[in-house]
DNA sequence: CACCCATTGTGTACGATGTCCACATTCGGA
DNA sequence: TCCGAATGTGGACATCGTACACAATGGGTG
């Protein structure tokens, strides 16, 4: 090289074309490898081979940046949670397999935030200025959130006469909150560095405390 | 004020005296407003009346004053638990104490991610370089950090006869899952803005599935 | 087809931050 | 008493987010 080394996908054209995407797919990338702190402005315009100022075209704010990286981390949360349905061997009843795709639920929300630890935090990363409405579009390929996966299983649970129907209300946050907080400990907290298969087992045990507690 | 506003506490004297202590203390007031990214060195080293270098003859990093920080939020947290445990009324019989001393250690770290959320997620914060040991110095009064009087209440239920020896292994990660989860629904997620009533019924309910699943 | 203006990028600049280096001040022990 | 180790200061630099003025472009209207 002499002196100029352009990895990057320098163009010609002087508009982009699809900065916007590009800014996120970019943040992405940032968030994967260095989780929300990771995301910055300017090296994702960089990355867009553009200047720094572009962004605000797209974007009004750092923020809303992250923002929008959190939203497509949290996609990819659904997919991966879809993913593991949609792997679930066909099961030999209609009640097992209504707790078989529950607790792919919890399976495919753990496998996530251990494979890509940096997006996991990036989904849950709460901006600093706070005041965000409720899900925007966080959604996989069935159109679903992470959360709205969570509930039809849930359902699905009451329809095969699992789960007597008056325990039913409120009880994702009672999955979400022990499946979320094991996702903290192994990617954060004491069980980091786990190994996946002690870390799927420990998965297991909660998910078996959430069918018995529930 | 004519052109010297100092409210700040100016010393006389060359030295500080406690400078750590006084970062610490700053830091610890930045994280309760606005979380760990509020945490910065010079904002601390203003509130301590000194020049920015000089918080770097007592923390290498910005990172490892945050560390000290957190580690200091952690504390708070353990005193929190066992100021709950403390505020018990007597129980009828040893067997409800020991269950509601397990309950109380919940409710603390509940009532504490409600009352300083800034403090909470500081706390459990992860450094972004990684690669921090154990717990360091996050012990409260009683010289148990937080999930040491998990473990200590878990002990208790054992004891009373409530859990099952064979249960005990691990529950400590079940307990704090559910718990820690709900905390992060709480202050960050969807259940945010809940009324601390309603907030403490989610608790209850939590708590009460910990019991049944353990 | 020509023109105009909304859209999209660029360049320059500013304040704030973390951190490095050289220097100043002080205190405690030899 | 004096000197070296602690401790604090001052200045400098790269990087970041972002504001403001300006340039290039392209699509709709005449």
């Amino acid at each position: 090289m002499t002196a100029a080394e352009n990895n990057k996908p320098k163009r010609d054209t002087y508009r982009h074309g699809d900065l916007r995407n590009a800014l996120i797919e970019a943040g992405l990338e940032l968030a994967r490898q260095g989780g929300p702190a990771a995301v910055v402005l300017r090296a994702a315009t960089r990355q867009a081979g553009v200047a720094p100022n572009a962004a605000y075209r797209h974007f009004t704010d750092r923020n809303a940046l992250l923002h929008a990286v959190s939203q497509a981390a949290m996609a990819h949360l659904a997919r991966t949670m879809e993913a593991e349905q949609a792997a679930l061997p066909p099961a030999t009843d209609a009640t097992a397999a209504a707790r078989d795709r529950f607790r792919a639920v919890g399976t495919g929300y753990l496998r996530f935030a251990q494979e890509e630890p940096g997006l996991f935090r990036t989904a849950f990363h709460v901006p600093d200025d706070m005041a965000h409405a409720a899900a925007d579009t966080a959604a996989g390929t069935t159109g679903k959130t992470p959360f709205e996966l969570l509930g039809a299983a849930l359902d699905g649970l009451v329809e095969a006469g699992i789960l007597p129907e008056d325990r039913r209300p409120g009880a994702e946050f009672l999955a979400w909150s022990a499946v979320h907080g094991l996702a903290a400990l192994l990617i954060d907290g004491p069980l980091r560095g786990l190994h996946p298969t002690q870390a799927h087992d420990a998965g297991r045990h909660v998910i078996d405390m959430i069918e018995r507690g529930i």
